[in-house]
DNA sequence: CGAAGTTACATGCACATGCATTGGATGTCC
DNA sequence: GGACATCCAATGCATGTGCATGTAACTTCG
């Protein structure tokens, strides 16, 4: 590989490393500050919302996050512990958790939804494209 | 702002938190695997390489990087217990302290570049994908 | 059925990080 | 010069994360 292309690569990688830790602190000190939530637990509410069923077992949520299932787990007991979120069995398997948003929990995920928009809106404003690439 | 612009927005920051996630992930563990040093290590004896006169003060290595003061100091110590740099009095200000490269920190550092190169290579890579690579 | 293997989730542990604080060195103002 | 604010780096502490493991439930195969 040539030595610009190296660079090239080496220089997006630079910026989507700024931009990830400004944007992600951001966002965690926003949400922390005014909802009491950090970012694993407000993409784990979001997750929740999105499902149309608002139940979904902790290993699809997993999938759908950049969590290992322990820090899931752990997620979800920290909203469980705060009210937001339920587990309730399923007994379709017994090894699985259903993990369902209690009313508070979508009532928090709508009001830290609006400060995610706000923070999002301010740091990723729609000017030139950031950083992005194939996974 | 409109609901479009909105939902642009989130959609920019989850292709931003997915490309982050899997290339952080990776580079990581290649680093960690193939020379027994994270990203945090390896940034710094980046910096440090990058410093022409390759001796630079915490706290002007600390501008450059994403991390807390106090991270920062961490990763020197264990960089410094690694034997890849060396902290030395500065005479000027005798609050500031001087991190230096070894020769052992110059050749792992040399040696991580090229896993690096290959990690980033290959996860951002420039190739002109058709239109979006989007994860 | 019953044993071995697999899957889903929780947990012990090690570790990296951020915040707040400390300790020492500089700078400033009187 | 002396008191006070500021700055640099290190450290105590709380927390979040991943890895390895534990436990219970499911699956497969004999």
């Amino acid at each position: 590989m040539s030595d610009a292309g190296e660079e090239a690569v080496v220089r997006r990688w630079r910026d989507l490393l700024a931009c990830y830790s400004t944007v992600s602190c951001a966002l965690d000190r926003a949400l922390q500050d005014a909802h009491g939530i950090g970012m694993s637990e407000f993409e784990a509410l979001d997750r929740l919302v999105d499902a149309t069923c608002e139940q979904r077992r902790m290993h699809d949520l997993a999938g759908d996050m950049y969590l290992s299932q322990s820090a899931l787990s752990r997620t979800v007991a920290r909203l469980e512990r705060a009210g937001l979120v339920g587990r309730t069995m399923c007994d379709d398997d017994r090894r699985a958790i259903f993990v369902t948003l209690t009313e508070a929990g979508r009532e928090r995920h709508a009001q830290a939804r609006r400060t995610q928009r706000a923070v999002l809106a301010e740091h990723l404003a729609p000017e030139p494209e950031p950083a992005r690439a194939g996974a």
